[in-house]
RNA sequence: GCGGAUGUGGUGAAAUUGGUAUACACGCCAGACUUAGGAUCUGGUGCCGUAAGGUGUGGAGGUUCAAGUCCUCUCAUCCGCACCA
């Protein structure tokens, strides 16, 4: 038997492939598992991040697929966008080609990894066929106003040529070319997230027990929930007159309403409505207006630098002291949060102390630390102590917040509000390759959607890219239409849709059944099947943490939206999700700038697939890190190669040999002990621990232990169960093993017997004032005091000359005897 | 600054509920077989020490018969968010 991977693994693959072994079944009434690994965008090539990626999916397919579960376990491609594009301009090749090449490529890539999807469910998202429903919930949701167009100061990317939606916008930079991200005044499509912000925060908890906590912690923080009191500042009788009545005050919110007679002054935006009047009619001097500009356009990280600031020679009133506070324009107040306008209380707020400081602003203190003194050259931003406060001195600033609120409720001067992080997600993008937004802009009849039996609205193939402009916009008939309610000359939206859009509900199509693909997206009976029998939404989600906010919060978001659509009956997309850990090399990250990648294809070439899946699963946990190592590459190898050679000891059965226990020598029972661990520690790493890792080790150990004995039996058994809890791993050999010699029977559930646990006598560990001197060996069943006698005798030499005064018998683990002098 | 994690041999990492710390693997050392080995097999390998023994899970305390595990404080590293009023 010698191994050799490469025509091994080919003849498996075929097998498979010509079988359709991986294919669910339409059957309902069965169980199912529905696993799934997030789908890649057709790079060209797949990194080892992938095959990290498809292998821990894989594992748990076919897993599931052992334990009889009907498991859909599908692929597709997240197609459409810029790298696409951008390719196309490098190399003069039509991005549909590109993307098209790729995607065959890759999947040849992932037939030689011998992944265990389904084939017939495979897609890709710039698939017209696609398109044409992805528009269709596009429509829907603009009937339901949760797609709305505006204009807005949007983040532009100078180098992608298209906007960005917040959650792009990587520390004021472009998530795909880390280009500075700058303010455009455009207009945009909008969906309404922050109609789902609470539910959004709130279904949290359900997913508490099946999503890593960091993922829950930081959309948690995205959404960015807080309470607090709304209410408006008025202005003065001669600020009235100076903004000739155009305004009469503007709204702040505050979290911390206990500081409100701590109010010295108040800031607003520069893009706040009265700077920009103040501006336009040129009420204030030409050199500050000249600064006010310059904040404006400065970037976002330029303007966190240092606080800066003008007096806008307006004053409004205090509500309750009714006392004359400056306003102020400051950088540092965003207009894009609340209202774009703050109640400054320097005494009790950093930045407004920075502020206050620099520009020498009263500090008015409010709230002093309990039974201390309060220090001046800080801000005391903790709970106390409320004082020059009226009738609320001496409360506590936390129940001081909603008396504070009640208050100004009761007086009809303000209101409890909830104020949100979250914006609304930005969804048009300038570009060619991507779902076009299927509207048209009619004269007389504004902004009018495309009819349903008119999708899609393809895009057209004879385009130039340049690199310069939308080529949409450019191209020469495609935008001109007739309007669909009219009939006039009306002009197509040339914008399309960000590609968050399509990995949105990628996953409920793969729930549809081919047959109906053209007819539906996906009906409610498939989808009740493979989202929401047992537990909620897929059962294994596997990817990248890079996606905890982005992909994550945008699905989850299309799901309720989906839900309230009446297209589906459940809340959450994903029940379980498993965030790997990245793959490094040379302890950073691989990546083609750095020069420290290792190719998928290479490493199969050389090695084969299983030794590639064996490495990956068995070097770290799935959410740790993952250090690529070339030796224990080799060492897999080896690992695998062994497996296979030794399976010479094995008899040709086609169900487990009987095998009388009591008859077997020390090594024998010793080695069938060690692949019953084995079958149970596997078992347990599928329920919750996903620790392969260990499993793998425990298989190593099974098979040390077999090597010590050559009992065929014991060998036949060992490798009946152990080639069924590697098959997940290392399929293709284990597929291989296990039709030469089990015609395939094995490869299903493995019962654990219990009798090979059981024991004659166990070793103990003895310790003396809990430090480990010696170990005895006693029978399995000796009553305790047996067992401290024979502790006591091998313990001698650490006993002599004190007094024994407690002795504790852990059972089946140690003795532990405590001394003193 | 806020939030989330992680610290165990030379390395990747094990250790259900507190119960023999370092399983499994890589590396290293020695030996066997070899003309040769980056092949294969066997043995060894936390640290200090010839040994007896001592010591050891980032650090300091604590609880306990017993702590990698529980509690308090602290240090370091990584990740995410960050002028959010």
């Amino acid at each position: 038997m010698q191994y050799s991977s490469k025509e091994l693994e080919k003849n498996w693959q075929e097998y498979w492939a010509e079988n359709r072994s991986f294919e669910p079944s339409e059957d309902f009434a069965k169980e199912k598992k529905y696993i799934l690994s997030m789908f890649p965008f057709p790079s060209g090539r797949l990194h080892m991040g992938h095959v990290r990626n498809y292998t821990l999916s894989d594992a748990f397919a076919r897993y599931y697929r052992q334990q009889g579960f009907n498991v859909l376990h599908p692929i597709g491609f997240d197609s459409f966008g810029m790298p696409a594009e951008n390719a196309a301009i490098k190399n003069g090749s039509h991005p549909k080609k590109w993307t098209y090449e790729n995607i065959d490529y890759m999947k040849g890539e992932f037939k030689s990894l011998g992944f265990s999807f389904s084939k017939e469910r495979e897609f890709a998202t710039s698939d017209e066929l696609y398109t044409k429903f992805e528009q269709g919930f596009i429509i829907d949701m603009y009937e339901k106003g949760l797609l709305y167009r505006k204009k807005g100061f949007l983040n532009w990317c100078e180098s992608c040529h298209t906007v960005l939606a917040n959650e792009q916008v990587i520390d004021g930079c472009c998530w795909r070319c880390d280009n500075q991200v700058v303010k455009k005044d455009m207009n945009q499509y909008y969906f309404k997230i922050t109609d789902y912000a609470d539910e959004l925060l709130l279904d949290l908890n359900k997913l508490e027990d099946g999503w890593p906590k960091q993922v829950l912690t930081m959309q948690e923080n995205w959404i960015g929930k807080s309470n607090g009191l709304e209410f408006k500042f008025c202005f003065d009788e001669e600020s009235l007159k100076k903004l000739g009545g155009n305004f009469d005050g503007f709204e702040v919110f505050t979290t911390r309403p206990d500081t409100i007679y701590g109010v010295s002054y108040t800031a607003i935006a520069p893009e706040h409505e009265i700077v920009t009047y103040m501006i336009e009619n040129s009420l204030l001097d030409e050199n500050t207006i000249a600064k006010i500009k310059e904040m404006k356009n400065a970037s976002s990280i330029d303007r966190q630098k240092t606080k800066s600031g003008f007096a806008l020679g307006l004053d409004v009133v205090h509500p309750l002291t009714k006392k004359n506070v400056p306003l102020w324009v400051a950088n540092f107040v965003l207009m894009d949060y609340g209202s774009g306008a703050v109640m400054a209380v320097p005494a009790h707020d950093e930045r407004d102390f920075d502020f206050a400081k620099k520009y020498n602003l009263p500090i008015n203190a409010v709230i002093k630390p309990f039974g201390e003194e309060l220090k001046k050259d800080e801000a005391y931003t903790e709970v106390g102590e409320l004082f020059n406060s009226e009738l609320f001195d001496g409360l506590n600033s936390k129940d001081a917040q909603s008396k504070i609120i009640e208050y100004f409720q009761a007086q009809g001067i303000g209101k409890k509000t909830t104020n949100y992080k979250l914006k609304d997600w930005g969804v048009s993008r300038q570009r060619y390759w991507g779902a076009p937004i299927p509207f048209v802009h009619c004269d007389s009849c504004g902004i009018v959607m495309e009819k349903k039996e008119n999708l899609p609205v393809a895009l057209p193939e004879d385009i130039e890219i340049t690199g310069e402009g939308n080529p949409l916009e450019k191209h020469p008939t495609w935008k001109h239409c007739k309007c669909p309610k009219c009939g006039r000359d009306a002009v197509r939206e040339t914008d399309t849709m960000d590609t968050f859009v399509e990995s949105s509900w990628y996953f409920l199509r793969f729930c549809a059944s081919p047959k109906n693909w053209q007819e539906e997206a996906f009906s409610k009976e498939q989808i009740k099947y493979w989202m929401h029998q047992g537990q909620e939404g897929v059962d294994h989600y596997i990817g990248g943490i890079e996606h905890a906010i982005l992909h994550l919060l945008y699905a989850r978001f299309f799901t309720k939206v989906l839900r309230d659509l009446g297209y589906l009956d459940f809340d959450e997309p994903f029940g379980r999700l498993l965030t790997q850990g990245m793959v490094l090399k040379d302890g950073a990250k691989m990546s083609k700038s750095k020069g420290n990648t290792v190719d998928p294809d290479a490493i199969i070439e050389k090695y084969g697939a299983d030794t590639a899946r064996l490495f990956i699963l068995f070097a770290a946990p799935p959410t740790q890190e993952l250090e690529w190592n070339d030796s224990a590459v080799e060492g897999a190898y080896k690992f695998i190669k062994r497996f296979y050679e030794r399976s010479v000891n094995v008899d040709k059965l086609e169900t487990t040999p009987y095998i009388e226990q009591a008859s077997l020598t020390k090594e024998e029972k010793f080695a069938r002990k060690k692949v019953y661990e084995a079958l149970v520690r596997a078992n347990d790493v599928y329920s919750e621990r996903y620790t392969f890792n260990t499993m793998i080790a425990g298989v190593m150990e099974a098979m040390n232990a077999l090597n010590l004995q050559t009992n065929r039996d014991v060998w036949s058994e060992g490798y009946w169960i152990l080639s069924s809890i590697m098959e997940p791993v290392i399929p293709h050999v284990c597929w291989d093993i296990s039709s030469k010699y089990f015609a395939l029977k094995n490869l299903t559930q493995q019962k654990v017997i219990e009798e090979v646990f059981a024991q004659d006598s166990i070793t103990l560990g003895v310790s003396v004032n809990g430090k480990r001197r010696c170990e005895i060996e006693v029978a399995i069943d000796a009553p305790k005091d047996e067992i401290v006698a024979i502790a006591k005798e091998k313990a001698q030499k650490w006993l002599e000359g004190k007094t024994l005064i407690k002795e504790i018998v852990v059972p089946k683990k140690l003795v532990n005897l405590v001394v003193k002098d």
